[in-house]
RNA sequence: CGCGGGGUAGAGCAGCUGGUAGCUCGUCGGGCUCAUAACCCGGAGGUCGUUGGUUCAAAUCCUUCCCCCGCAA
């Protein structure tokens, strides 16, 4: 079965790997054009372009998909099927008709949940237990196709997005290499979403990431673990915004009010939440400093408690 | 050359309108205590990222490079 593999960051490149090494022949690659990055904008390649380079595969990074040569493009190479992983880009309608068995795409969430971009994030800031990944047929609207299989797992109470992240890019490269055997088989199953029970998955953006305080702990602690890698949760402190990277639970209680300081020390700096709950910030950032410990923080910046 | 912040004892910071370095924690020794992450006394530990320069004198001013961090993408 010929395979065309579309996709761009770490997430996609981890199904790509899985592809090659469980024996599909991979026709070519397409993954979205080298742009600037970093400081300093430098140039660098996708994770699947490097990945495609490393294996030898064909690489194509076109600028547009709607002026035709991407089809042309992709009628030469004769895909029996288009798996596409995080390509970052909406595919016409022509080119997901053009393969045998059409175009196959792993969606970090138990859809018809969590459709859209940051469906991983999603779960992880609004507390789910459980989340997962599926396969499914690409449609014309996002994220709608029906569906073919779904692998579940657990959300850690501190696991951040990036390490979910990591989780799910490996659950979903087994899920897609299983997909794509049993299509090859013709045992794959097709399971129409229910279209009523879709919710959507925004992108993230730093709207998100002022702590408000007259909120639970746990609410916190998801929204901490939910925006990393990025944007990142932060706290203010004496007027300084902090980058807030951990924290962890308390028995205590306070009549102090949300976002007051309760106390200082060694295991963390203690902050009042709603309900007279607190939590301990245990990991932060100040402006052009690196991430630390709340001790570490401490020695150079003394807190006092009111 | 996209914009900006920073590299000073093991850790986190101050000093940076020039005169060979200070704070907190840790560490080592001693003391106090039923005991302690508490308290008291004392000690060790730093080529102040790197290169060159200005100066009687530089961590402090100028310069080269390296590294770290945030923004923007």
């Amino acid at each position: 079965m010929r395979v065309v593999f579309m996709g761009t960051p770490d997430f996609a490149a981890a199904s790509l790997q899985k592809l090659i090494d469980s024996g599909f022949e991979i026709a070519g690659v397409f993954t979205q054009p080298d742009r600037p990055k970093g400081r300093g904008m430098e140039l660098v390649y996708p994770p699947v372009k490097e990945l495609a380079l490393r294996f030898g595969l064909p690489v194509f990074q076109p600028e547009k998909l709607r002026d035709g040569t991407a089809l042309e493009l992709l009628r030469q190479l004769k895909p029996d099927v288009l798996a596409v992983v995080a390509y970052g880009r909406i595919l016409p309608d022509e080119i997901l008709a053009l393969p045998r068995y059409g175009a196959v795409n792993v969606h970090g969430s138990l859809l018809p949940k969590y459709r859209g971009s940051a469906p991983i994030q999603w779960a992880v800031l609004n507390g789910d237990k459980i989340t997962g990944v599926s396969t499914m047929y690409l449609a014309h609207e996002m994220d709608s196709g029906d569906i073919i299989y779904t692998a579940e797992t657990e959300i850690g109470e501190f696991e951040t997005s990036g390490e979910l992240f990591d989780r799910l890019k490996d659950l979903g490269a087994g899920l897609l290499v299983k997909t794509l055997e049993d299509i090859r088989a013709g045992t794959a199953p097709r399971t129409p979403q229910d279209h009523s029970r879709a919710t959507y998955a925004p992108p993230l953006d730093k709207s998100l990431c002022p702590i408000h305080w007259n909120q639970s702990p746990r609410q916190i602690v998801k929204q901490i673990a939910g925006l990393q890698p990025w944007p990142v949760a932060t706290m203010e402190l004496e007027g300084t915004v902090y980058r807030v990277f951990a924290a962890a639970y308390t028995q205590n209680r306070t009549e102090k009010a949300p976002g007051s300081l309760v106390s200082a020390g060694k295991e963390g700096i203690e902050l009042a939440c709603a309900n007279g709950e607190t939590l301990r910030i245990t990991q932060l950032q100040a402006p052009g400093k690196k991430r630390m410990s709340a001790a570490d923080f401490l020695r150079g910046h003394p807190l006092k408690v009111e």
